[in-house]
RNA sequence: GGGUGAUUAGCUCAGUUGGCUAGAGCGCUUCCCUUACAAGGAAGAAGUCACAGGUUCGAGUCCUGUAUCACCCA
């Protein structure tokens, strides 16, 4: 085999697919509880299977990827649990949608169970997606353990779950007002509404006062609101008993306009008293007067459960007005019925403007909740629908408990206790639950402190279906441990731990009938980290992974999900689900936009890897991953008629956003066009031969690739030279600068006649020190350094300096050879969790080349495959601050030679002669790099004196004390110049140094160490002005 | 309304217990296809660290306030 098998640049297309194949054939991903090692486990946050995944996965993936990876080869035994979630509403609605564009029909056209199987063809299709998407990106996670919310083995942990809250009365039965979204016609959880603003109005209504009779007294009081058609549900009108304009008013009646109704005036503290001057929105719009309608607000519910009102629901489930959802009393409203919100609204305001009834308008903005899936607004709606009772101690007392004494804040106080939850029965888990960054256990505490109980029922076909039966003015009694019951007024509810036969045909038979809504899509996800460990059986996985390790997800996810893994994993199996919580950044695209299906600024990952390779896209994700920022990722394209990358156009979407116009021109080929990703995404544009999608790409992942390049060419370089054997004959030879005698660290057996040289000795203390600060930062969960850290020992100090500094010797010197290859060995390890595929592909090479790279103080043992190799293990016998420091004394030189070299432009391939004057005691330490500093400044000589001279014709240059003349440079002028801005630039640093020196406090309060190298600094600099100054004046 | 974060080079971002004469990548300027890499090499220009106070010998970093932006929760 030779080194031509590896080509001159980075292809990673070839090389992702062969490595694949052998991690396939070794079962390289495997996980066993019986394995050796102690656990480390992460539970994938299942992807919803609504959709393909996106830049943001990408980057979530690739963050537990690098944790899994480092665990495994650190010695772990280590299970990164993969799959898929079957996202409830999101999936239903999208298929709906797609099923009335494809064959007009819509979802109530079908029996449950053919519409449900519609919807698991379009699962079966994007878990297959996302998973080719996942293994791509070359994420280890141990496939054969996939699982999916709603397969069997996680269906029988909803069972029991579930079954076992019921049983414990953490279940139960409540007629609420929830949010209601009118368009998918269903619950809403609270976390599923979003917040928007929007103009709207608040209209004053004129309402008749009179006695208990209706008979009118001839006043009139005016209510303030934002939702006219709401009135015909109107039980009271409250006033607060403060306002004692307004007050006299309670005890009173008022004829409700249009329905007839007569309602009381009632007293409660709730209601705001207007003040026009009030910096506060609501005292400015009030008008002392609120209507109650108890069915159709939040608060007036309270108000209502406050004064025994009676409760009128004036809708239909799609948002309509009607008479047949528990309203009776419709009086004069006969016409509005049958009208929807929004036509109702005007209808009323009409009425009462003809009626001369209508006081005010005036325009208001406000806050107003919409459904995140359906996007049209809320309705708060009255109906029955299944708790969970989270505000209960055993399950919010508990996540709070569970979280690190140094991460709680001090309580203020929970809404929904009294006791301190943190008072609670000592239980396993308490106080380990840790955030990374710390910050976001505020989130957490906060949620749990103001949690209000979790609505979970949900009107939809896809999902959990509640197991729960129901019959009204019947009681059964079923003898049996799989059954429970619970009464509320005259119905019972009797929920079947499993699907047994034999006591749903007694239910049947009784009359019982089963529940038709399903589960909240996050009661399942709760159970994930136990269910796809075989929960509710004792598995040998339990024991071994639950609690797993590290949840690795955003921070929305901190409520939605981290708190109800938490809550449910503590309750039914007690202990934590995991013990580190590491919150990551979001991706924006370029203009700070959350990337979205509906916008196409959605990068798909298997675009960035046809465009960057997956190592390239890893890297970069991994970089971007800071603490604190959310990252930003300018979107570009790729013109599919030529391959190259460009800024697309864009446009405003009407919306407030910016959009990549769906028609793109391309700016290479001259008349054609193609469909930008947000025309498909909206339709906006038809993709045809002629016009076909182009693929998003992202400068930014330049330095991925880049350095995947870098890094492979330096290994293919190193390697041609380890390859070829030293010359028999050749005499060994010392590597430039060696110290005869001094060998340390190369072993018995393995040592040569050859010592270290600097450069050598340099590199092997930089490794040590670059390894150690690797491993810190993914125990931190530091990516960034990570990252960057290798990026720059790599490029920086191997690429740059090392392997151009052993060049001439490294092929005849047996001691360099093996530095070399301890260099790449470690490398490889250390980068392997970013960059998979490439180190597995060169790991291939040097396990062929130099399969014996042993040197005393590295534990490297060597495995077949880099994914089960070790993680490297370096005593600090190598760190050697003396080599690094006159290494880079070197490197300065070498620079200030070069300087001169660029400012009189001798062409880099021109040897140049060069002197220097140096003092007796710093020649020693230059002495043992002198032949790495021709090397590197490309010097035909290099000669060292006491009292130098500058030739004539010399340039000079200085470093501290030294002074190097390169010689043969004649240019008096350019030369006065160049000393000139020299002079200056050294005169600014003088200055700065003797201000901080002239400041007594400073030396006399700072620590003595820096005011030292204070001082040296400034005598290193005045000897430099010295020396400049006197060649301008030879000059 | 409550909470969190951000504001550092033209752009995107680092900067860990205060020691900084403030860094990186991209972009820009000049030179170089030197037999690992032009997805490269050498050299360079570029910043009042949002603003105003304070603590300190010393502040990008800590404290207080202001402004702007973003996200989360109500």
């Amino acid at each position: 085999m030779t080194n031509s098998e590896l080509a001159t640049t980075y292809a990673p297309k070839e090389v992702e697919s062969q490595i694949t194949d052998r991690w396939n054939e070794a079962g390289a991903f495997a996980a066993s509880p019986d394995a050796a090692g102690e656990s480390y486990a992460i539970v994938i946050p299942p992807p919803n299977v609504t959709a393909a995944l996106h830049m943001g996965h990408a980057l979530n993936n690739t963050l537990q990827d690098i944790l899994i990876r480092y665990h495994r080869m650190a010695g772990r035994n280590a299970l990164w649990m993969p799959g898929t979630d079957h996202a409830g509403i999101a999936t239903q609605t999208v298929v709906e949608k797609r099923v009335f564009e494809e064959e007009g029909k819509r979802r109530t056209d079908f029996e449950r169970d053919e519409f449900v199987g519609k919807i698991q063809a379009w699962k079966d299709q994007y878990e297959k997606h996302i998973t080719d998407q996942l293994k791509a990106m070359g994420c280890s996670c141990d496939w054969d353990r996939q699982r999916f919310t709603m397969d069997p083995t996680c269906t029988k942990a909803v069972r029991e779950a579930f079954f076992r809250l019921f049983k414990d009365e953490l279940i139960y039965r409540g007629k609420r007002l929830v949010n209601w979204d009118p368009a998918t016609q269903t619950a809403l959880a609270d976390d599923e509404v979003e917040a928007c603003d929007i103009d709207g109005s608040f209209w004053y209504l004129d309402y008749p006062v009179c006695d208990e009779q209706g008979n009118l007294t001839g006043e009139q009081v005016t209510v303030a609101t934002t939702r006219p058609e709401t009135m015909l549900g109107d039980t009271a009108v409250a006033v607060n008993p403060n306002d004692l304009p307004h007050a006299k008013y309670i005890g009173q009646y008022v004829k409700l306009p249009i329905v007839n109704r007569i309602i009381p005036i009632v007293g409660d503290d709730y209601v705001v008293t207007p003040d026009p001057n009030s910096s506060d929105e609501k005292a400015k719009f009030a008008s002392g007067f609120l209507k109650v309608t108890p069915a159709h607000d939040p608060n007036d519910w309270e108000i209502g459960l406050r004064h025994q009102l009676e409760v009128i629901n004036v809708m239909a489930p799609d948002g309509s007005i009607s008479d047949k959802h528990g309203w009776s009393d419709v009086g004069d409203a006969g016409f509005i019925l049958g009208q929807s919100r929004e036509k109702a609204s005007k209808a009323i305001v009409q009425w009462f403007k003809e009626n001369g009834q209508l006081a005010e308008v005036r325009p208001y903005r406000h806050s107003v909740g919409h459904s995140y899936r359906s996007h049209v607004p809320v309705e708060p709606y009255l109906s029955d629908q299944w708790y969970v009772k989270v505000t209960d101690q055993r399950l919010a007392g508990a996540a709070l408990g569970a979280m690190a004494k140094d991460q709680r804040a001090e309580s203020e106080g929970c809404v929904w206790t009294d006791d301190n939850p943190f008072e609670q029965a000592p239980q396993q888990g308490d106080g380990e639950l840790t955030f990374y960054p710390p910050r976001y256990a505020k989130t957490f505490q906060m949620w749990h402190e103001n949690l209000r109980d979790w609505c979970i029922s949900r009107q939809l076909w896809w999902g959990h279906r509640i197991p729960v039966w129901t019959s009204t003015g019947r009681h059964l009694e079923l003898n049996s441990d799989l059954a429970c019951s619970q009464t509320f007024g005259d119905q019972q509810f009797i929920c079947l731990k499993t699907d047994d036969a034999d006591l749903m045909r007694q239910l049947e038979k009784a009359g019982f009938v089963q529940d038709s809504d399903v589960l909240d899509t996050w009661f399942s996800s709760a159970l994930w980290p136990m269910s796809t460990m075989g929960w509710p059986e004792q598995t040998a996985e339990l024991e071994t992974w639950n609690p797993s390790n590290t949840l690795c997800t955003a921070r929305e996810i901190i409520t939605l999900w981290v708190s109800r893994m938490v809550m449910f994993n503590r309750y039914l199996r007690g202990c934590l689900p995991f013990t580190d919580v590491f919150i990551h950044a979001m991706i924006q695209d370029g203009h700070g936009q959350k990337m979205s299906k509906s916008l196409g600024n959605g990068v798909d990952p298997f675009d960035i890897i046809h465009s960057h390779g997956a190592d390239g896209m890893r890297f970069t994700l991994a970089s971007m991953t800071t603490q604190t920022q959310d990252v930003r990722l300018t979107v570009d394209m790729v013109c599919p008629h030529t391959g190259k990358m460009f800024t697309p156009k864009y446009v405003g979407d009407g919306r407030g956003h910016k959009v990549a116009a769906a028609i793109q021109d391309s700016p290479f080929a001259k008349g054609k066009q193609m469909v930008s990703s947000y025309g498909m995404a909206t339709g906006k544009a038809k993709p045809t031969d002629a016009m076909p999608v182009a693929r998003n790409t992202s400068e930014k992942f330049d330095v991925g690739r880049n350095f995947a390049n870098k890094l492979w060419n330096a290994v293919r370089f190193a390697l041609s030279n380890l390859e070829k054997t030293p010359a028999p004959g050749s005499p060994p030879g010392s590597p430039p600068g060696s110290t005869p005698g001094s060998t340390p660290g190369i072993a018995p057996g393995t040592a040569t006649e050859d010592s270290l040289g600097v450069a050598d000795r340099w590199i092997l203390s930089r490794l040590t020190q670059v390894a150690a600060a690797t491993e810190k930062a993914i125990l931190n969960y530091e990516f960034k350094p990570y990252a960057d850290g290798l990026y720059d020992f790599i490029w920086r100090e191997v690429c740059d300096w090392y392997i151009e500094a052993i060049k001439p010797t490294v092929a005849n010197n047996r001691t360099q050879r093996k530095v070399l290859s301890v260099v790449l060995d470690v490398t490889l390890r250390l980068l392997h969790p970013a960059m998979p595929y490439i180190t597995e592909k060169l790991w291939e090479r040097l396990n062929e080349v130099v399969p014996d790279r042993t040197l005393e103080g590295f534990e490297l043992p060597v495995h077949e495959l880099l994914v089960k190799t070790a993680w490297p293990k370096i005593s600090d016998q190598w760190v050697d601050p003396q080599a690094e420091q006159t290494f880079a004394l070197m490197n300065n030189l070498v620079t200030a030679i070069r300087q001169v070299r660029t400012s009189y432009k001798i062409p880099p391939r021109q040897k140049l002669v060069v002197t220097a004057k140096v003092s007796a005691s710093l020649q020693d330490q230059i002495l043992p790099s002198v032949d790495v500093l021709q090397t590197l400044a490309s010097l035909e000589s290099f000669a060292l004196s006491e009292s130098g001279v500058a030739p004539q014709g010399a340039a000079v240059t200085v470093v501290g004390e030294i002074e190097l003349y390169v010689h043969d440079l004649v240019d008096a002028e350019a030369e006065k110049d160049r000393l000139g801005k020299l002079i200056e630039h050294v005169q600014k640093s003088i200055q700065t140094l003797q201000g901080r020196l002239s400041n007594e406090s400073y030396t006399a309060k700072a620590p003595a160490h820096l005011v030292e190298q204070t001082r040296g600094q400034l005598s290193d600099k005045q000897s430099e002005l010295a020396s400049l100054e006197q060649q301008l004046q030879v000059l």
